[in-house]
DNA sequence: AAACACCCCTGCGGGC
DNA sequence: TGCCCGCAGGGGTGTT
């Protein structure tokens, strides 16, 4: 489900509803989720939430006692701020019951997600280390694209999606960007002009600054926080466009299969 | 080192 | 209406 903006959306969805409020207890009633959700999560009890974070599509709860949750949504998760009485449905696999009476409440159908403890005396977690620069900071440039591509043979759509190289771009969005940019995704990294990291550097910056803004892409069964979808499905030029015409030029949008994911994009605006 | 393939899991839509 | 198949927004792991 999620990418980048989705994360964002949920982030900015749930941390007013949780930041300065105390944990009264930890409800998890499937452990199994991509790793299993550690006994040690319990001592978040009695503890206040400072902030809620992102680094990259994870989200990071920090606690009063030097503890963090950090969740991640793989797939298919989504999160809620609701009732801590409301009745749990399928594959709601954890609630962080607040003292005021709320919860959030992580669904999740596949599983792929995560909710980990990471405490003060514990080893760094290594899903946080070797994890590129934000996109949306200075600290993710055109350079970092030119330097790092040198000589990669990858293509370019998966070069864009590698975590140590930017963090947050997702199948969506790598398409949206290389069309915007007209570059071909098939494309080798090495291959790609200077110039061109300059125009997709860019692009990368604006497809997601205005999914955020929008809410998100909702295809399936993205939600808000708020149980709202995002709007920028519409927004989409690409991305689960095969046969459709281009919106530039009307060529029909082909697709195929880079890296085990579907790729789509405009055979005359894109080279 | 770099580039891939594979796998975790459930739900849904399409084809028959 | 029902069954089977393929596919889905991520990403760690293991193989060449």
């Amino acid at each position: 489900m999620p990418e980048l903006p989705e994360v964002e959306v949920s982030r900015l969805g749930i941390a007013p509803h949780l930041e300065g409020q105390t944990i009264s207890r930890v409800i998890v009633r499937d452990a199994r989720l991509r790793w299993p959700v550690p006994e040690a999560i319990q001592h978040a009890s009695g503890s206040e939430i400072l902030a809620v974070n992102r680094r990259a599509k994870y989200l990071l709860i920090q606690l009063s006692n030097q503890a963090v949750i950090v969740l991640h949504l793989g797939m298919s998760g989504k999160l809620r701020v609701l009732p801590a009485t409301t009745p749990p449905v399928k594959h709601d696999h954890i609630d962080i019951v607040l003292a005021n009476g709320i919860c959030l409440r992580l669904n999740d159908p596949r599983r792929f997600g995560a909710c980990l403890y990471q405490q003060p005396g514990d080893a760094p977690s290594k899903l946080l280390a070797n994890l590129g620069p934000e996109p949306l900071t200075e600290d993710f440039d055109a350079q970092r694209l030119i330097t790092l591509s040198k000589g990669k043979q990858v293509a370019v759509k998966n070069f864009i999606m590698d975590n140590a190289v930017v963090v947050g771009v997702g199948n969506i969005y790598a398409n949206e960007a290389l069309f915007m940019s007209g570059i071909d995704p098939r494309r080798k990294a090495g291959r790609v002009s200077a110039k061109r990291y300059e125009v997709l550097t860019e692009a990368i910056k604006q497809v997601l600054a205005k999914a955020i803004r929008q809410g998100g892409t909702t295809l399936k069964d993205f939600t808000q926080s708020d149980g709202n979808p995002g709007y920028f499905a519409q927004s989409l030029n690409v991305y689960g466009r095969t046969g459709e015409p281009c919106l530039t030029c009307e060529t029909p949008i082909k697709s195929v299969v880079i890296g085990q994911r579907n790729t789509f994009y405009c055979p005359t605006c894109q080279s």
